[in-house]
RNA sequence: GCCCUGAUGGCGGAAUUGGUAGACGCGCUGGACUCAAAAUCCAGUGGCCUUUAAAGCCGUGCGGGUUCGAUUCCCGCUUGGGGCACCA
C-alpha cells in the first residue's frame, strides 16, 4: 500500500476544518500556552517558501504542547491595513477592501494547504470595524490619560485636572487654570496626554503624501516604496512612547528574547545618564539662561564654545542683531537639505556664529555660541556645551572654524584628533584635578547639583511615535473638532467607520483623502482627516485573539486572566524597533490602567531566519546568442544572466526548456562540457526578478505538505538564515515513505500486537528523550535527524509492533500531522491524534549495563586497558580515549576506573 | 566608527558544551533489481602519502596561549550577515 500523500492530506485538512479540531476554549483545569505568529500583511504576491518557516515552527511547537497536556491558543489573522493596497487603489480605483479581501483569501488557501493547527474561529483582521473599534478605543484611552512621573505610570487625565484645580502642577497654578479658556485648557492638557496633538519635526514623504515614523524610514528613504523623505514641522497626533522609555528598557531584562534583539531595542531606546546644566547667555546685552545636556560634566573646564541646533527655539533669541543675515542664510541652507543629503554629508562640517556668548557656570568664562546642524533639536535640549578636546564632533567643528581646543586630561594629545575615551587623570580642571575621569564625572555632577547650576538627568533617544498618516486605508481617529478643540467621540460612537470616497488620492488642496468624504463630521463638527498608522492595529492584536468576539471589551477580564500573555512569539527581526516597541508600550499602557494583567506582552520571542533563494545563472558570450557552460566561461567574455530555476535541475540546464523560456533564446546555441550545460549559482534574496522563487503550493503538489514541513525544519537551525535548495527535499520525502512502510506492507496496514524487544524499546525511548529535549530548545532539525535514524533502525529490526509504532506515530504528529493522523486512525483510534498524549520517556530503556575495567596510563597520552577474557578488547580500547577532567596525572602507571558503555565513552575516574 | 552574530567536507548542517570532528540529509562514485528508465535497496565518500591494504600525517577562517586533550575556553586578527550611526 503506497503512501498517497495527496488523498491523506486533503482528507485530514477537510476533517480538521469540519470538526473544528483546533478550536480552543478557556479551561481552568488545564495549563494554558499561547503560541503566536506575527500575523502577515496579505500582499498580492502570495506566499513563497520562506514565509511559512516561522509558522511551521510555531505549529510544531503548538502541536507538541497540546500532546503535553497544555491548552494551546494558536491563532492567526491579518495585518490588513497598509500602503500597498492603497497604492494599488490609487492606480486602479479598486477599493482597498476588495484587494485586501482577495489577498486574504489567497493567503488562507495557501496556509490551509500546509496543515496548520490554527483556531480559525479566532481570526482577526485589523481592517475589520469590529476589530478597529478597539484600536480606536485604546486611542481614546490614551487621549484620556497622562503619565504621572511620581507613580511612574499612566493615570486618567481627570486626576491631572484635579491637580490643576487644587494645588497646581508644574508651571500651571490653580488661578491660571481657572482663568484659562477651553482652548487654553485643551492646549495645556495636550502637553500631558499619552495620545496628544503637537507640532513636531516629522519625516514627510512627498512620494507617498504622508508622514512616516522613524522605523518606516531607512537611509532617508521610505521603507515602503523607497521615496525620499524630508524633515518638516507639522502638527500631528503622537503617542507619548518616550514616557515609557525607562520601563521599556528595564523590563527587557526579564524577557526571554535573543541578545541581539534586546540589544537592538536598547540602542533604539538609547538611555544616557548625564547632567543638565544652565549656562547664562548674553545676546546684545540681554541675558537668557540656556539649559544644555552633557554626559561629560567632568570636561566642563574644557568648554570653548556652545552650539545650538538650527531648529532650536533658542536660535531666534540668541542671534545678535549684527549676525541676523548670516544666521538666516544658514537656516535657509539647512532647511532645504533633505534628510538623505544630511546623512550623505555627515562628514562635512557646517555652522554659523550667532553673535552671542554663553557664561560657563563653573569657570565664569565667556564662550561664543554657534549654530550647527550637527546638534539635533530633538535630543536633550537642542543645545550643547562643546569640548573639542574630548569629543570628536566638537573637535571637527573647532578645527573648521578655528576655535580653541583645551585638553583637560593629562597627556591627551589633541593635535590630530580628540581624545574621547573616558580614561585618564584630569588636569586644567580646578577642583577636579588629579581625579580619574570616572571619579570626575561623579564629582562634577555632585558639584553642579550642590551649586544649583544643574541636575542629573537621564535622556533617551526614543522619540514619541507619530501617529497620524495622511492616508485612507487606516483606522479613522475618533476625534472631532468642536470650535477647533480636539474632542473625543463618545465610546458609543465606536467603531467610527471609514467613509466611502470616490478617489483615494489626496484632496486637490493637499489634504488627506478623507477630506473627499461627504459629510465627514460628527454632531456638526468636522472629524479628523488623517488616519492611524500601520502599527496601530498590530499593537494589541494578540490581546484580541484571547476574546475575539467580545463586543463590550477589548478582552474580558476572565479571558485575559486565563491567557495572560504570549508564551512564545515567532516572527522576523525586521519588527525589532517598530512593532515590538509599540506593542510593549501599548501593553504597558493598558496594564497601567488595569485593563490587562501582565505588563509585558511577549515572554519568549524567536526570530526565524530568512530563507534565501538559490539563483541559477547562464553565461552569454558577449555579442552572440551563444551560452557557455560554467566550467568554460573563463575562456570567453560573458555576461551573467539569471535563469529560471524551474528549468534547471541539479545545476544542469534543460536546453529545450531554455529555448522555450523566452523568445530571444529560441535559437540559443550552447558550449557544453561533457555534453551538459552547467549553470552557475548564488544565494540571494528570494524574489521574482531573480527567477528563484519557490512556491509552497508547488512543493505541496509534488511532495506533500508533511514533506514541506519537515524539509523546512530540516534545512537548519530556525534562527539562522539559510538557502532553499529543492533538491535536498528528496531525503525527507524518502523518510516519510519509509515511515509509512513501517506500518504497512504491500497489502495494507500491518501492525502486530507482539511484545517489543529491549532493542526496539531502546530505539523508541532514545527518540522520545531526544525529541522532548530538542523541541524545548527549538532544535527541530536535529529531532528530524534522530527520527531518520530511529526509523532506519526499526526498519532494520523489521519492527511492526504496536507497542513501538503507536507512540512513534504520536512523536511524528507535530512535524507531519497528516500522515500521523492517517496511521493513527489505521491503528484503531477514532479521535484525532491531537488529543493523544506525548509518550512518557523512560531512561531505563536507553541505558546499557555498565562494566568497570582497570586502565593504565602509559605516559604517551594513550591508554591501555586490562580486560577480562570475556570482553571484546578492541572495542573497549577503542572506546577509552577520554579521561576524567579533574584527574591529575602524576607518573605514568596510574590506575583509573573506567566506566564503559559500548560504543560510547562515558567517564573515567581516578580510583 | 559603535553594537550584536556567524565562519566546520562539493552543499545544508551535527557534535552530550573540554573528550573518537564531520551525525543526519543532499550530491557524487560503484553495485543489485530492470529490455530500459523511474522508484527502491546495498556499499563507498574530508585531504595527503600508498598499486592496494594496513599504518601514518594534516585538517573546524588566520596567528598565538591555557590543557594530558580545544570546533568548544582566553588574547590578537581576517571575513560574511544584521542593526545603529552626528543622540553631546
Amino acid at each position: 500500500m503506497d503512501y498517497d500523500f495527496k488523498s491523506i492530506e486533503s482528507k485530514w485538512q477537510a476533517r480538521w476544518a469540519a470538526n473544528k479540531t483546533f478550536r480552543v476554549v478557556e479551561d481552568p483545569a488545564k495549563p494554558k500556552f499561547y503560541v503566536l505568529d506575527m500575523f502577515p500583511y496579505p500582499s498580492g504576491a502570495g506566499l513563497h517558501v520562506g514565509h511559512p518557516l516561522g509558522y511551521i515552527a510555531s505549529d510544531i511547537f503548538s502541536r507538541y504542547k497540546r500532546l503535553k497536556g497544555f491548552n494551546v491558543l494558536h491563532p492567526m489573522g491579518y495585518d490588513a491595513f497598509g500602503l500597498p493596497a492603497e497604492q494599488y487603489a490609487i492606480q486602479t480605483g479598486q477599493h482597498p477592501e476588495v484587494t485586501t479581501e482577495k489577498n486574504v483569501a489567497r493567503y488562507r488557501e495557501q496556509l490551509d494547504r500546509i496543515g496548520f493547527s490554527y483556531d480559525w474561529d479566532r481570526e482577526v483582521r485589523t481592517c475589520d470595524p469590529a476589530f478597529y473599534k478597539w484600536t480606536q478605543w485604546a486611542f481614546l484611552q490614551m487621549f484620556d490619560s497622562w503619565y504621572d512621573p511620581s507613580l511612574d505610570k499612566a493615570r486618567p487625565i481627570s486626576e491631572l485636572v484635579a491637580k490643576f484645580e487644587t494645588t497646581g502642577y508644574e508651571d500651571v497654578t490653580p488661578a491660571q487654570w481657572k482663568a484659562a479658556s477651553e482652548k487654553e485648557k485643551s492646549d495645556i492638557l495636550m502637553r500631558y496626554r499619552i495620545a496628544y496633538q503637537g507640532e513636531t519635526s516629522v519625516n514627510w514623504c512627498e512620494g507617498l503624501g504622508t508622514v512616516l515614523a522613524n522605523d518606516e524610514v531607512k537611509d532617508g528613504l521610505s521603507v515602503r516604496g523607497g521615496y525620499p523623505v524630508e524633515q518638516k514641522k507639522m502638527t500631528q497626533w503622537q503617542l507619548r512612547v518616550s514616557a515609557y522609555a525607562g520601563r521599556l528598557l528595564d523590563s527587557l531584562e526579564k524577557l526571554d528574547w535573543s541578545d541581539s534583539l534586546k540589544e537592538m531595542q536598547r540602542n533604539w531606546i538609547g538611555r544616557s545618564e548625564g547632567t543638565e546644566m544652565v549656562f547664562n547667555t548674553l545676546c546684545d546685552g540681554r541675558e537668557l539662561p540656556v539649559t544644555i545636556f552633557t554626559t561629560r560634566a567632568d570636561t566642563i573646564f574644557g568648554v570653548t564654545f556652545m552650539v545650538l541646533a538650527p531648529e532650536s527655539d533658542l536660535v531666534e533669541a540668541l542671534t545678535a542683531a549684527d549676525h541676523k543675515a548670516e544666521v538666516a542664510e544658514y537656516l535657509k541652507y539647512v532647511k532645504k537639505k533633505t534628510e538623505r543629503e544630511r546623512i550623505a554629508e555627515t562628514k562635512t562640517v557646517t555652522g554659523v556664529f550667532s553673535g552671542s556668548y554663553g557664561i560657563n557656570p563653573v569657570t565664569g568664562e565667556k564662550v561664543p555660541i554657534w549654530i550647527s546642524e550637527y546638534v539635533l533639536a530633538g535630543y536633550g535640549t537642542g543645545a550643547i556645551m562643546a569640548v573639542p578636546a574630548h569629543d570628536s564632533r566638537d573637535y571637527a567643528f573647532a578645527k573648521k572654524f578655528n576655535l580653541p581646543i583645551v585638553p583637560v586630561i593629562e597627556g591627551a594629545d589633541v593635535s590630530e584628533q580628540s581624545v574621547d575615551a573616558k580614561e585618564g587623570v584630569m588636569c586644567n580642571s580646578g577642583f577636579l584635578n588629579g581625579m580619574s575621569v570616572k571619579q570626575a564625572i561623579e564629582a562634577a555632577k555632585d558639584y553642579v547639583e550642590a551649586k544649583g547650576i544643574g541636575r542629573r538627568k537621564t535622556n533617551y533617544r526614543l522619540r514619541d511615535a507619530i501617529f497620524s498618516r495622511q492616508r485612507y486605508w487606516g483606522e479613522p481617529f475618533p476625534i472631532c473638532y468642536k470650535d477647533g478643540i480636539p474632542t473625543p467621540l463618545p465610546l458609543s460612537a465606536l467603531p467610527l467607520r471609514l467613509p466611502e470616497i470616490d478617489s483615494f488620492k489626496p484632496s486637490p488642496d493637499g489634504e488627506p483623502p478623507l477630506a473627499r468624504a461627504k459629510d465627514w463630521t460628527w454632531d456638526g463638527c468636522p472629524l479628523e482627516k488623517s488616519t492611524m498608522p500601520g502599527f496601530a492595529g498590530s499593537s494589541a492584536y494578540y490581546l484580541r485573539y484571547m476574546d475575539p468576539h467580545n463586543d463590550s471589551a477589548l478582552v474580558s477580564r476572565e479571558a485575559d486572566e486565563y491567557w495572560r500573555n504570549v508564551d512564545l512569539y515567532i516572527g522576523g527581526t525586521e519588527h525589532a524597533t517598530g512593532h515590538l516597541i509599540y506593542s510593549r508600550f501599548w501593553n504597558k499602557f493598558l496594564f497601567d490602567l488595569g485593563y490587562v494583567c501582565e505588563d509585558e506582552p511577549f515572554k519568549k520571542l524567536i526570530n526565524q531566519g530568512m530563507i534565501q533563494g538559490r539563483s541559477n545563472f547562464v553565461y552569454r558570450i558577449v555579442g552572440t546568442n551563444k551560452f557557455v557552460s560554467l566550467g568554460l566561461k573563463d575562456q570567453y567574455e560573458t555576461t551573467e544572466i539569471h535563469v529560471d530555476i524551474n528549468i534547471v535541475r541539479n545545476d544542469r540546464l534543460d536546453l529545450e526548456a531554455f529555448r522555450a523560456w523566452r523568445p530571444e533564446f529560441a535559437d540559443a546555441e550552447f558550449v557544453l562540457e561533457n555534453g551538459e550545460y552547467i549553470c552557475g549559482w548564488a544565494v540571494e534574496k528570494m524574489s521574482k526578478s531573480m527567477f528563484n522563487v519557490v512556491n509552497p503550493d508547488v512543493i505541496c503538489d509534488t511532495y506533500g505538505a508533511d514533506t514541506l514541513r519537515l524539509y523546512e525544519m530540516f534545512l537548519g537551525p530556525l534562527e539562522q538564515s539559510k538557502p532553499w535548495d529543492t533538491k535536498g527535499i528528496d531525503g525527507v520525502s524518502r523518510f516519510l515513505k519509509k515511515f509509512w512502510r513501517l506500518y504497512t506492507d504491500r497489502d495494507g496496514f500491518a501492525v502486530t500486537d507482539e511484545k517489543a524487544t529491549p532493542a526496539e524499546l531502546k530505539v523508541l525511548h532514545r527518540l522520545i528523550g531526544k525529541e522532548q529535549e530538542d523541541i524545548e530548545n527549538f532544535s527541530f532539525n536535529t529531532t528530524i535527524s534522530a527520527f531518520m535514524i530511529a526509523v532506519n533502525e526499526l526498519s532494520a529490526l523489521d519492527c511492526r509492533k504496536r507497542e513501538i509504532l503507536e507512540p512513534l506515530c504520536v512523536l511524528l504528529a507535530p512535524f507531519a500531522p497528516h500522515i500521523a493522523e492517517e496511521l493513527w486512525e489505521q491503528l484503531g483510534h477514532t479521535e484525532s491524534i491531537t488529543n493523544a498524549s506525548f509518550p512518557t520517556f523512560n531512561a531505563a530503556y536507553t541505558v546499557e549495563d555498565s562494566v568497570t575495567y582497570p586502565v593504565q596510563f602509559n605516559g604517551k597520552m594513550r591508554f591501555t586497558v586490562d580486560l577480562p577474557k570475556s570482553a571484546a578488547s578492541a572495542e573497549v580500547e577503542a572506546a577509552v580515549r577520554g579521561m576524567e577532567q579533574t584527574a591529575k596525572w602524576v607518573g605514568d602507571q596510574q590506575i583509573v576506573k573506567v566506566v564503559v558503555v559500548p560504543g560510547r565513552i562515558i567517564n573515567i575516574v581516578v580510583k
